[in-house]
DNA sequence: GCCGCCCATTGACCCAGGTTAATGCCCTCA
DNA sequence: TGAGGGCATTAACCTGGGTCAATGGGCGGC
């Protein structure tokens, strides 16, 4: 089903130059304290996109953070029904789970190529025992990510189907506006095929496509190739239900 | 909207013998430990069915363990329509989210008249970084209430309506059971009417109640005043694709 | 013992979104 | 340059669940 070709690469990694320094795990550590974690870790890996970084039902030895692509983070029924649960863009900690030793509640697919940082499962919590600002930390990522399944909850419980994709389309737009220096730019690259979409919102491929069309003909936003335009931020949020100061605000620290 | 009465009581309250003193965030602590937490926390409290312990949009100075009753988080989009996120049991810690200061994301309402064991806002990451055991708790917590929410997005976003509603009630079914003495019984104690039940599987309340009646009929269960007997949990779980096993795990410290 | 409210229940009808199936584009690979 | 696979797009039709509206039961308040 997805090759793991799970090489560790060593990628020249110094922690403290790390593109995701401020927004992950080690967010809070000093230059000097992230020795730690430099220490900790077990290197740095690539996968190519369309593997799966970890799957469902299995144990899985490793955490991560995401330095580079777009992973989505998944469920399976048994009957083969899908549900996307997010997508996690740099700076997303993946893996992390109560009972570590259990088996992943969730699949993490690679939507591009990306770039990780592992962590071994060993002894996490024995490092989040000896560092306590990393505990801390781990508690407000945890609880920022739980956040935002309760508001994709309401987004696919509540809303219709054009509020839906015009929910989920903001999400990233801010979140990528919000990095890229771009800051003007109303085009981000979205590397999402309409089925993404569909599975993350509880729709069909074919109605994604009829609700976009729509959204394209009353000139609010516009999918080609890997690229998404949004024309009026503005309507959409209005339409979306969309809350651009939470949004920023879940993006801060 | 919400009287809110929220004297503290000061209930005889010995954190020792704290009625979920192994399930709740102080769980770790040992009983000379424990000292800490009790010196920490406010008070008890109390507030009847119907009130809300706290509210979406408004910042609360507050936290809180659930020591009775049920109460459900629910989020409310501009026109009223609502969504309810999740149904928190006795053991469970509210109000926790990434940054304290910032108004809650979502609401609290008791179903029930209700005990809660009150925690100040202010400080609270000062105990956790001198406790590392309670910020590893808390990150715990944490993560599994971002798993159940996730659980419930996939149950919204992909399961039919009949399966929804099956998932919907094996969960307190198993989490009450389980503490419950009575573990042979087939019948608990449900305080919600159709209308909570319609609001956090995203269906209407006169859905709810055709797909309560096939399931009646079908002699899978049924609900009477505020009383649920499951009759086939095997059955149930299969429709529902419930696993009885992760739920136990889910519970278990 | 009566009033009113909240909730459950049901029927009749409707529609948002699902299903099926066909077409076509673009890209990769041989 | 042609074959094939993945994805987007559309049309035609169907159905699960929504909407509207009426009825009734249980229960607390007076």
């Amino acid at each position: 089903m997805s090759h793991r070709p799970k090489k560790i690469l060593n990628i020249p990694s110094n922690c403290r130059t790390c593109s995701v320094r401020n927004e992950a795990l080690c967010a809070p550590l000093s230059d000097g304290e992230i020795a730690v974690v430099e220490h900790f870790k077990s290197g740095n890996c690539t996968l190519p996109a369309g593997a799966d970084l970890y799957s469902q039902d299995e144990v899985c030895s490793d955490l991560y953070t995401l330095l580079d692509g777009w992973v989505s983070l998944y469920q399976i029924l048994e009957d083969g029904r899908r549900q996307i649960l997010d997508f996690a863009l740099p700076g997303a900690f993946l893996g992390f789970q109560p009972n570590l030793d259990a088996p992943a509640s969730h699949s993490a697919y690679c939507l591009t190529d990306i770039a990780v940082c592992v962590f071994p499962r060993e002894n996490l919590f024995d490092l989040f025992r000896a560092h306590p600002e990393l505990a801390l930390r781990m508690a407000w990522i945890t609880a920022r990510d739980g956040a935002m399944a309760r508001e994709h909850l309401t987004n696919v419980g509540r809303r219709s189907a054009r509020e839906r994709v015009a929910h989920l389309l903001l999400e990233p737009f801010y979140r990528v506006r919000r990095k890229a220096d771009a800051r003007q730019e109303n085009s981000i690259n979205l590397p999402l095929t309409q089925e993404h979409i569909a599975d993350a919102l509880g729709l069909t491929t074919v109605h994604v496509n009829r609700t976009l069309r729509g959204l394209r003909q009353a000139d609010l936003l516009d999918i080609s190739g890997r690229t998404l335009t949004v024309r009026d931020p503005a309507m959409l949020a209005e339409i979306a239900g969309f809350d651009v100061e939470a949004a920023r605000e879940r993006a801060s620290a």
